[in-house]
RNA sequence: GGGUUCUUAGCUCAGUUGGUUAGAGCGCUACCUUGACAUGGUAGAGGUCACAGGUUCGACUCCUGUAGAACCCA
């Protein structure tokens, strides 16, 4: 097939499918993901945050996998050795409760029915079948990942990473058991950690219930204390009423009993200043197995602890006649109970926030129980250090405050859950002596006493728990590698900021705590934070919510499936859209329809390359020249053209001063990490600087009959083409791929994504250049402003007169008026220092020139007037709020003097335009 | 209750250290199928930058307060 039918056999519209599903099989057939330490390159390492194994892909993937594909493939065509590590983890609560389900419904069996054993197994049954659908759709987005390196937190690798974290902080004594009041969640019957509870705020009551006082050893009938409290059920398990020590009302009940209705259990009054006087009665029942301030107040007075809840938040046998009710009809019933015996004083409408599971969204109930901890203090305070002196960088960097915040409030971290599918917490106990200890391995008889009755912990750890170690165990911590020494530390993580706590903070603990013992690339010592922390910058990402700003969920289905987005425009289109929207820090509103931004883009582009490729064949096709590698060759061995051939027009200049310039405005957003600021740039430079003015200004160059001509200025032309897909490249990497295989067919296996940037050179940022070309630009748009209101018919040419006294504009503008032909329907043009404004033209003001467009019975005298009359409002409005400032003695003397200098310029300009606009009015009634 | 953030054109949003004639996309109006593109081109209408104070020669930008919205933590 030869190159012309090529180029002239692209479709008009630009249709990704195809195209997206070939390049990225191209991408993994040619391994070009994985990377190998190479000691002479500067690593660039990003690890995925690991979606939830049994997850579907989101738009909030979506966003986040962009990102990290921009930056990635940003820093590898600028010359890094990029890194990618894909992965996923258990998801402990979800996929067990996957797979529970499935075995309900398909088999009728509980994963009491299996056994432990056996269902772990069909977890991982499940796992292989389903588990990682995500890592699948992730490669639709065209992401860089290095599949090869994919890894899952229950590999054995990192399993092991988790139990040598938790044996040495349990022999540091960082991990310790004990009996606390938790959230519990009674559908998934685990303790959850304080950072898995969100708390709701809801409308619920405000109950006051009357205590009997004890009056003779008797419950009195008509002396009571009223408490309040928002849950009736929990009064089963209350062993003190509490007021506050200096609270007057109560004084004399201090140290006396009040009868605990339905319970008759004979229960104290006591004084504590954890009460609230203002609130409710300020009388406060405790329930020290229920409620964490409770839990404190009973320990302060040695209070009973009574738990009357089950595993699932039913009453249990200590609820004496409500045993085996669910809490909520627990409640009900308590209340009535209470009202038949006229204890019920009222009850009143109470906001209150209520905790809820983040995992089964029901109320977490505070449950006393035996669990295991870390203690946070001592990981966190390094942690905080290195976030406040920078080490690590937040972007945006408010972030610093909210981690600030929960680093110095510090609470210690529940890490055991009652669940099978996890890590089990790596503790053996002897029955028989007492012995316990943490290793890796079940020893086969005690250490101590030599029995062989060894048993483990029942419980598992928290998901997070190694999620925690992902940046170290993804390189294969604790085993000293060159993975581990070269890829670590990485150097952005992107993610939500919800889990800034649950994720980013205790990273940062781990490397500092876990990474000094791994040596650097050179074997010296890992000492310095920088090269312990797990990253240097984190980029926290907007949420994306739907057009009405709700959070994207499952239950309101208000989330489009990012599939059939991609389906519909194309994940170049995606990308591009969601890059373009999502302002660092906030939240971005989303709808499927919005990807027309980045399709109608990409088709821009794409129509763009089309036509320089319709030229190249064009000059291609008398067989004589080709271009190759970026030049035009000859077979009979001519020098090639080169774009660096003098002679360069204004139009040639400008855009190579405009390319440069975004070139380093690109460098800099990327640094700041402004991504939307970079998809903005590039949008900006190849709509408009090149699609609508460069390739409109070469096309008389082009059609010319100067085949010489043609061939330097399509040289020009793809040299920028092809720097803008590479610029382009990290945000739509399938279409620039494409586009750069059919720029030049003998690129097979070759891939755009192993070219370098095109390098700054700011030599060719010339601001004289891009002033002229802005007056070129300024005279075209006035006059097709002229045009278009004094309603000339598109076709017709008219003649263009300018007064110009500048001789630098006026040169420029005669050199390149035949863009004016082209640009503008001019097909004459007159500039001189003494033109005369022609009779029954309309005029304009240019850089102070003055532009005629004489219009003989086209003119409309009163529209022409209007427009103009609209005009000199507009400079008046202008010149009198300079006016003001330059008089101003306070100005003067206070502003810096370019400033001043730059407003009497422009004082200068505006009064000399305004008078040459009165002018001409004038002249315009005159001509009436 | 504490903290963070937001309020700029009809809609969705940019606007980096205070000095711009306050921008873009969509939508709207008019014209245009001109030899890359109608997923397009040209021109145009549309904003007292939530409100009230303050700092400053100068505030969309900094400070305080008010109103509304969102999120996070107790």
């Amino acid at each position: 097939m030869s190159d012309s039918k090529t180029a002239t056999q692209l479709s008009t519209a630009y249709t990704p499918q195809q195209v997206e599903e070939n390049w990225y099989s191209f991408w993994e057939r040619k391994n070009l993901f994985h990377a190998e330490p190479e000691s002479d390159k500067k690593p660039y390492t990003i690890v995925i945050p690991p979606p939830n194994v049994t997850g579907m892909l989101t738009m909030g993937h979506v966003l986040n996998n962009t990102l990290q594909d921009v930056f990635l493939r940003w820093a590898r065509l600028d010359g890094k050795h990029t890194c990618w590590v894909p992965g996923t983890d258990h998801a402990g609560i979800a996929t067990q409760t996957v797979v529970e389900k499935t075995m309900k419904q398909s088999e009728g069996l509980s994963r009491h029915d299996v056994g432990r054993e056996a269902f772990i197994d069909r977890v991982w049954e499940w796992r292989e079948k389903y588990g990682g659908i995500i890592i699948k759709q992730l490669r639709k987005l065209g992401v860089a990942c290095d599949w090869e390196r994919t890894v899952f937190t229950m590999d054995a690798e990192l399993s092991h990473a988790v139990t040598e974290v938790f044996i040495r902080l349990y022999k540091k004594g960082l991990i310790y058991r004990g009996k606390r009041i938790i959230n519990w969640d009674p559908v998934a019957h685990t303790a959850l950690s304080d950072e898995e509870v969100n708390h709701e705020e809801v409308n619920g009551k405000l109950y006051h219930f009357r205590y009997p006082l004890m009056e003779n050893g008797k419950p009195s009938k008509n002396k009571w204390l009223i408490v309040a409290t928002t849950r009736p059920e929990t009064m089963l398990g209350d062993t003190a009423v509490a007021v506050h020590p200096d609270d007057e009302r109560y004084q004399k009940y201090i140290g006396k009993t009040v009868m605990l209705p339905l319970i008759d259990r004979e229960i104290p009054v006591i004084a504590d200043d954890y009460v609230e006087k203002d609130f409710g009665t300020g009388v406060v029942k405790i329930t020290p197995a229920h409620d964490p301030n409770d839990f404190e107040v009973g320990q302060r007075h040695d209070l009973e602890q009574i738990n009357v809840m089950s595993v699932d938040a039913s009453i249990n046998e200590l609820g004496g006649k409500y045993f085996g009710l669910d809490r909520y009809v627990a409640r009900k019933e308590i209340i009535s109970d209470l009202e038949a015996l006229g204890l019920v004083e009222k009850i009143e409408e109470h906001l209150h926030k209520v905790g809820y599971s983040d995992r089964t969204k029901v109320p977490v109930e505070p449950y006393l129980s035996d669990q295991w901890f870390v203690s946070m203090k001592p990981l966190a305070e390094p942690a905080l250090e290195v976030v406040r002196n920078g080490t690590v960088r937040f972007h945006p960097d408010r972030w610093v405050k909210t981690y600030e915040h929960w680093m110095t409030n510090i609470r210690d971290w529940t890490i055991s859950r009652q669940l099978w599918w996890g890590h089990r917490i790596p503790v053996f106990y002897c029955d028989a002596c007492g012995w316990q200890d943490a290793m890796h391995d079940m020893p086969a008889k005690c250490p101590e006493c030599g029995d062989a009755n060894i048993r483990q912990d029942e419980d598992v750890l928290d998901t997070w728990f190694s999620s925690w170690l992902w940046p170290m165990s993804v390189f294969g911590w604790p085993n000293d590698n060159q993975d581990l020494r070269y890829f670590y530390p990485t150097n952005v993580l992107v993610t939500a900021p919800d889990i800034i706590f649950f994720w980013v903070a205790r990273m940062i603990m781990a490397g500092l705590e876990f990474m000094p013992e791994i040596p650097l690339p050179d074997g010296s010592k890992r000492e310095k934070p920088e090269d312990l922390v797990p990253f240097r910058d984190v980029y926290f990402t907007s949420i994306i919510r739907d057009e009405q700003g709700r959070k994207m969920s499952k239950s309101l289905g208000n989330s489009p499936d990012p599939l059939d987005v991609i389906q519909t425009y194309g994940a170049d289109a995606l990308r591009f859209t969601v890059a373009y929207l999502s302002p660092l820090g906030q939240d971005v509103l989303f709808s499927a329809t919005k990807c027309e931004i980045g399709r109608n883009f990409a088709n821009k582009l794409w129509n763009a390359g089309r036509f320089l490729m319709m030229n190249k064949s064009k000059a291609e096709e008398s067989g004589e020249w080709s271009f190759t590698g970026g030049t035009w060759k000859q077979k009979s061995g001519s020098p090639a053209l080169s774009v660096t051939t003098p002679a360069m027009g204004l139009e040639d200049r400008w855009i190579y001063s405009q390319l440069h310039s975004t070139i380093k405005k690109l460098h800099q957003a990327m640094a700041d990490y402004r991504i939307n600021e970079c998809a903005k740039i590039l949008y900006d430079f190849i709509w408009h600087d090149f699609c609508d003015w460069y390739i409109e200004l070469i096309k008389d160059r082009l059609y010319s009959s100067d085949d010489k001509l043609q061939r330097l200025t399509l040289e020009r032309a793809l040299y920028i083409y092809d720097a803008i897909l590479k610029l382009l490249h990290p945000f739509m990497p399938f279409i620039t791929e494409e586009i750069w295989h059919k720029m030049e067919p003998g690129r097979n296996e070759d891939t755009i994504m192993n070219q370098p940037l095109p390098e700054l050179n700011e030599d060719y940022i010339h601001e004289a250049t891009v002033e002229g070309m802005n007056y070129l630009q300024a005279v075209v748009e006035s006059i097709r402003g002229i045009r278009g209101e004094m309603n000339v018919p598109p076709g017709k040419e008219c003649e263009v007169h300018i007064r110009s006294h500048n001789k630098a504009l006026a040169d420029s503008l005669i050199e390149n008026e035949h863009f004016l032909q082209r640009l503008a329907k001019i097909a004459r043009v007159e500039i001189g220092a003494d033109i005369e404004k022609p009779k029954l033209s309309a005029s304009a003001v240019v850089s102070g020139e003055e532009v005629f467009v004489p219009l003989a019975g086209l003119i409309d005298i009163d529209l022409e007037r209007k427009r103009m009359t609209k005009e000199i409002g507009r400079l008046e409005g202008l010149k009198k709020g300079i006016d003001s400032k330059l008089k101003n003695e306070k100005f003067l003397a206070n502003a810096p003097e370019d400033v001043v200098a730059n407003e009497r310029e422009k004082q200068q300009n505006v009064t000399a335009n305004l008078e040459k606009l009165r002018l001409n009015l004038e002249s315009l009634d005159a001509a009436e």
